[in-house]
DNA sequence: CAGAGAATCGGACTAGAGTCCGCTTATGCC
DNA sequence: GGCATAAGCGGACTCTAGTCCGATTCTCTG
């Protein structure tokens, strides 16, 4: 098992009395942070160039200057690795659901806020497909684990109608023609529109909207 | 590429006037024909024994006592030699959509036909879900490319009502949340019964058969 | 039954993911 | 600044999927 995955920017929010804590939050060493940088820096440079799935761990570690070994403990694998590098704008759309201006964020009805988010990841999906598709399927049920996906499934979940039989498997099954490796296959022969809005009419029925 | 992936089982049907055939079909040469046989056999067993995550190829082939260009000649990669030992059990319940009883088999109507093939594939998936998920994923997108997959998603294209926008999309979707990986991720969550009413509910929903 | 030709065989080989552990180096303390 | 110590490093190593091609074996024909 790796070190640390992704290192101490995790701190807590909560506010504690520093003189009681003897042990300092643990920072992360100099070159650790360093060499962090590099990988990334060097990862979406050969990425952007040769494509994400002819480039191996081996040549991000020598273009990064580092050794596999360092690759694999800051990273875990190669979906940690993608997660990582799609981590800024994950995080944004987080944000913008948990604090932005509606419909996306808070303050439009359930309906249109589901809408907005499925078009909103969908956008996410196309714009960065195949590294999302290494950080869901480079190594076996990674997609169900990541953290993300549990926030996209909750937020799917609580946005679905009272009446719903079963939330958390809907929100699931919602989210199943969202996977990377879904879209991929489908995306040639249907291209991005049928999917967008395959997608977003399926959530429609789903919830029984338009009762015409 | 493979010589033949699955060999000549696939006989035509149309009756033909041999005289005028002057290549005989081709015939699969003997020894062929016993290392197919060893092979299946031999990963069936290791499969039984150890799970079919843990049994490699160099495992399967010396058990089969074949070297590993046979087996990979022979069935292409993993997910091929997965897909050659479902077939059996694939096509009978490919059998009993085409000419079995109803409402599985035609005669029903098409919302009865669609709950009745949703059901028996969850049964199918459930029974085998591990060596599905190796036919589906061990490849990167070799879900889609199957013979299997296209069939299923042509029944369920066809059995949608005609006021679905886009059949073929939906019909996409409607399996989506049936992939192996996507079962095995929510199995110990969720339970077989719930993805199992969860996907019927679903479906439900998409052709809006309960008007309620 | 012998010979030709093609299909098939099988193991050595490549390549990439991920692990391991002795060595190096940053950091906090004196 | 020097030292103790633990965090961090990195490349050699393992394990597996998949490829290649010279050697082998089968089948058909005469």
């Amino acid at each position: 098992m790796p070190d640390d995955i992704n290192g101490p920017q995790s701190a807590s929010a909560i506010p504690v009395d520093l003189d009681l804590l003897r042990t300092p939050p643990p920072r992360e060493r100099a070159d650790a942070a360093r060499n962090r940088a590099a990988i990334l820096e060097a990862a979406a440079a050969l990425f952007a160039e040769h494509g994400v799935e002819s480039v191996s761990m081996d040549q991000i570690a020598t273009a990064a200057g580092v050794g596999k070994g360092t690759l694999f403990r800051r990273f875990g694998d190669k979906s940690g690795l993608a997660t990582a590098l799609l981590d800024t704008r994950e995080r944004a759309l987080q944000e913008a659901i948990l604090g932005g201006p509606p419909p996306l964020g808070p303050g439009a009805p359930a309906e249109d806020r589901l809408a907005a988010f499925l078009d909103a990841y969908v956008d996410y999906l196309l714009e960065h497909l195949d590294l999302i598709r290494m950080s869901e399927t480079s190594t076996p049920g990674a997609r169900y684990r990541i953290g993300a996906y549990r926030f996209w499934h909750r937020h799917v979940a609580i946005l679905l109608p009272a009446k719903t039989p079963d939330p958390t498997y809907t929100a699931h099954a919602l989210l199943a023609p969202l996977s990377a490796e879904h879209v991929t296959a489908l995306l040639p022969e249907l291209g991005p529109t049928r999917i967008r809005e395959g997608v977003l009419h399926l959530a429609e029925s789903t919830i029984g909207t338009p009762p015409r």
